[in-house]
DNA sequence: TGAGGAGTTGACGTTCACGTAAAGGGAAGC
DNA sequence: GCTTCCCTTTACGTGAACGTCAACTCCTCA
C-alpha cells in the first residue's frame, strides 16, 4: 500500500488507543470477538497485511482500523472478496483520473446497495414491531 | 398452520397479484429472482410448504407471500435457520400468555439486531460518501 | 405418436468462511 | 533443563445454501 493513497484507515470509526502502538493476534482477536484462525485466514485472503517480527504478526493501528472495517462489512452483508474488492479501491484511489472516476461510481453503486438495505431492513422492523403489537393487545 | 394464527403472511409488503390464485414453482422462481431448486430447498428446510396436484406444487398467495418474506430475510442477513424460527414464531402467535410473552421478547430481540445494523449500514455510507468526495475534490 | 417442455425426486458437487488437528519454534519462568 | 504459553504453518473437515446432473412422469401439441 503507497504511504500517500488515499487509505479506508484513516477514517476508521473506532478509538485509536493511544496506549500502544502494535497488537499481537491474539490482542486483536480478543478486541474483537474474532479467532485468530479469522485473522489468519483474512491474511490468506489478501485482506490484511501486518508486519512480521520473525514469523509472527505484528499488527499496526491501521491494520487494526482495517479489521474493523472487514468485520463492518461482514456485519453489513459483503463477502470477503467484496470487502476485498472495496479495500482495493482505496488503495487505488491516488489513481489516474480515469481510474478515480470508476473508483467513484463502484462506491456509489454501493451505497445504492446499501441504502437498498437499510430499506429491506425498516421493512423488517415494520412488520416486527407490528406484530409485537398485536401480541401484546389485549 | 393453524387457521385463526397470527401469519406473517397476512402482512407482507408484496402487491397481492389479484389477477391470479396460484402460481406454479415456475412463476415464483421467475417473479423473485430465485431457482426452483432455491424453492425445493426451503421447502425441504421447512420454510415453506405449498399444496400438490399430485407430485405437482401449487403455490398460494400465502406461499408467495412468505417467500417474499423469506427473501427479504435473507437480504438483512438472517440464516434459513433464523427464518424458519421467526416463521414459527408467528405460527405460534395465538398460543398462551407466556408463550407470546416470550414470542414478543424475541421479535423485540430481532428489531435492535435490526436497528445495529442499520447503524452499521449508517457509518459504511458515510464512510464511502467521505471517500467519494475525497475523489471527486480536484 | 412421438417429440418437447415442465415438473419431480434423489444424489453428489461446490463455494464461502472459517474450525480443527498435527507438528513444531521461541521465549519466560521454576 | 523442563514445562508452559503463545505463536507458526500445513492440511483436512464442516455447515450453509444451494448448483448440477441423472433418471424419471405427465401433459400437450403438431
Amino acid at each position: 500500500m503507497p504511504a500517500a493513497a488515499a487509505s479506508i484507515t484513516a477514517h476508521a470509526p473506532i478509538a485509536p488507543r493511544a496506549d500502544r502502538d502494535s497488537f499481537t493476534i491474539s490482542d486483536l482477536s480478543a478486541e474483537f470477538g474474532v479467532t485468530a484462525r479469522a485473522l489468519r485466514f483474512y491474511e490468506d485472503e489478501g485482506l490484511i497485511a501486518p508486519m512480521r517480527r520473525g514469523t509472527t504478526r505484528i499488527y499496526s493501528h491501521r491494520d487494526r482500523a482495517r479489521l474493523a472495517w472487514i468485520l463492518r462489512g461482514k456485519r453489513v452483508g459483503f463477502s470477503l472478496g467484496e470487502i476485498r474488492e472495496m479495500i482495493d479501491l482505496y488503495d487505488v484511489g491516488d489513481g489516474r483520473h480515469t481510474q478515480r472516476a470508476v473508483t467513484a461510481e463502484r462506491c456509489r453503486a454501493r451505497i445504492a446497495a446499501l441504502e437498498a438495505q437499510k430499506h429491506d431492513i425498516d421493512a423488517a422492523i415494520a412488520e416486527l414491531g407490528a406484530f409485537v403489537a398485536l401480541l401484546e393487545r389485549n
